[in-house]
DNA sequence: GAGACGAATGTTATATTGTAACCGCTGAGC
DNA sequence: GCTCAGCGGTTACAATATAACATTCGTCTC
């Protein structure tokens, strides 16, 4: 199978069958997914992916700013905003609010919240080049469900 | 050995060796500490010791808010302020800035900070239990010295 | 077109991080 | 003394991730 890198540049960066594979897998399977998870979504394709497959593919679309990693949870989520790929991070603070009780995870950017972040790092002669915020909880859902 | 629990209530809330052992490995090193590096620490005192002791000695320190996990990097760091332990990240808001040159960590806790991510918290209707911040970059003394 | 080269991917093996499950001691209560 | 619960030790293994090498494929040169 020749490189889809010609077929539509306009679409996308140029994804390769793995990553687009592992791409629409994250978006449809509507929670985190580990890398192993994903590894089994690429072996529908090609039977004998191995790891470093899977975790290529992964690093790709995190590169190219499609992709988060939630360090807490070692899994990785397709990202729903449009980050500028080559800042993700460092302008933006992009935080993630994750249900423990339902798996369900929401990415927020925040302006307030990224300038302040900013300006701690200037306080602290610290030059940021990537920022994780991850909170743990319990979504609204989960918590008029089970309201005990 | 006999339980230390007894000896001194004031100073502390009841280390074990293990426990004692491990969070004076973290001190000392001056940067964070993987589980494994702990375990090597411990068998210094015990010299059979398995990873499952270094856990649950962490596991503990980080229940008392002795000691932080950093989740980027999967290693652990003692915690330089006084947390009420049973609220550790959801009023408080801690940030980890991580200087990826000499691996100097800061921890910072901020207000402001914490407020606006408290209100964007309200805002999802989400009830956030523990949140983590760890900002990766370039600390002031790496910024002088390799300044190009 | 043949051959040399380099980038990307496939493949094997292994490193690192973390936990389940069971065992045995010890101390409290009876 | 006996029982039992809890803690910590121990074994074995699971889950996560990467190093290192082999192969393929496009491209450049001649
Ligand atoms: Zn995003
Ligand atoms: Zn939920
Ligand atoms: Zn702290
Ligand atoms: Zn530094």
């Amino acid at each position: 199978m020749p490189h889809d890198s010609h077929s539509k540049p306009q679409t996308g960066p140029a994804l390769n069958a793995a990553q687009a594979r592992a791409l629409g897998a994250l978006q449809a399977a509507g929670r985190p997914l580990t890398a192993y998870e994903v590894l089994d979504a690429l072996r529908e394709d090609q039977p004998r992916a191995a790891p470093p497959t899977a975790y290529r593919a992964l690093r790709r679309l995190i590169d190219l700013g499609l992709v988060h990693r939630l360090e807490s949870l070692n899994a990785y989520t397709p990202c729903v905003h449009e980050h500028d790929a080559a800042d993700a991070g460092a302008s933006q603070a992009t935080l993630f609010a994750i249900c423990d009780d339902c798996g369900n995870v929401r990415e927020i950017t925040d302006a307030p919240l990224a300038r302040r972040m900013r300006q701690l790092a200037e306080e602290g002669a610290f030059t940021p080049a990537s920022t994780i915020i991850e909170m743990h909880g319990r979504c609204g859902g989960c918590a008029s469900e089970g309201g005990a």
